[in-house]
DNA sequence: ACCTGAACACCGTTCAAGT
DNA sequence: ACCTGAACACCGTTCAAGT
């Protein structure tokens, strides 16, 4: 006896649920099939397989991540405050860091932000090749930061550390090796720091 | 009939051929076994299950990156060139990040660098909180790059890039966001440039 | 202490067959 | 055009049984 009219869209929609409810990895086209009440196969006559499914639902998550407003006063702070906004969205979808990364599509992650990226970088005086590079590498940096952040976040219960590291006589720096990471502050430090050399007037290195 | 004498060690080598030979998602417990030439049950009596046998594996890997020696005669191009170092290395065993990522132990790729980014950050004249957080910032920043580049290195054929982003009159900068990326090059700059802000003296902001 | 096969509970995907 | 069940070729893991 056939379902009456799966769509597509429905699959998606159900997808999504399945994933925010339990997490990517319980995607399994078995059980979407079940929540939705149909064959396992009849998904595959709209979807294809699980990758252009995983890909679709990547996508239409990227797209709802909405529009990126910056905030303050300097065009390095600006750039901050994007990315800031691009880190706290992804955060947000904790699982689609994790399926974009199954995908390879962590470059679709870069394009939210890279309108206001492009804007900030360009009212800050960079033109051309340079400002492209700047756009990137705050793209690289901010994505990448994410990445490992989700990734220790979900780590092993932790590992001994086995810290052989010797401070230097600088038992401060030795004491807050071995803490915790403050990501926040160590998030909204680096970006600054990349930021403020790549907005620095042209000349400065080669 | 028994086989003589399986340990520990041998599955880890086996393990470790079959993931340089045919990529980590070849290391089934099943295809392991045939090559070992056992029963996939034994397998889990050494090695417990398939989580600790690539922890184990991680592990080994990054322990034998080996020493890293910086070059370079000022702080920030010695740091620039302990990254790269742990960047080639890292490059040089793609399935380690696709294992460290899966187990959620991407800090472990944090440690091989680790000491030569204190010795480095010390001699710039750093201390205590402010060089733990400027090794964590280098740190963060290879392995973050790393991710991001191992992920759209193996991302399905090209999409459409579907750029909706206008350039404010740039067409050099519309071209150079529409190029691919030179990675090499966009890595060493972003290093750099974090490095240079972050070594520099104290007082800047805060 | 170490190894075994059988079994369980899963996967994604294909394919011929239905309507 | 769309849906179905059966089947294929896999997985990781457990467990009782062997030596």
């Amino acid at each position: 006896m056939a379902r009456a009219s799966l769509t597509r869209e429905e699959i998606l929609d159900t997808a999504a649920d399945l994933v925010k409810q339990h997490g990517p990895e319980a995607l399994t086209m078995r059980k979407l099939a079940a929540e939705l009440g149909t064959a396992v196969t009849s998904i595959y006559w709209h979807v294809g397989n699980r990758e252009s499914l995983l890909d679709a639902l990547v996508r239409r998550t990227v797209a709802g991540l909405g529009e990126f407003r910056p905030a303050g006063r300097t065009p390095v702070e600006r750039i901050v405050s994007v990315a800031r906004i691009l880190r706290r969205r992804l955060r947000d979808h904790p699982h689609l860091i994790a399926m974009v990364h199954e995908r390879g599509l962590t470059e679709r992650m870069f394009l939210p932000a890279q309108q206001a990226l492009v804007r900030e970088v360009h009212a800050a005086g960079l033109r051309g090749a340079r400002a492209a590079e700047a756009v990137r590498a705050v793209q690289f940096q901010v994505v990448g930061f994410v990445l490992v952040e989700r990734n220790r976040e979900r780590a092993p219960a932790q590992q001994p550390a086995e810290e052989t590291t010797t401070a230097y006589g600088d038992p401060a720096l030795a004491r807050a090796l071995a803490r915790p990471v403050n990501q926040e502050r160590l998030f909204v430090t680096s970006v600054r720091a990349l930021t403020q050399s790549l907005l620095e007037s042209p000349g400065g290195n080669k």
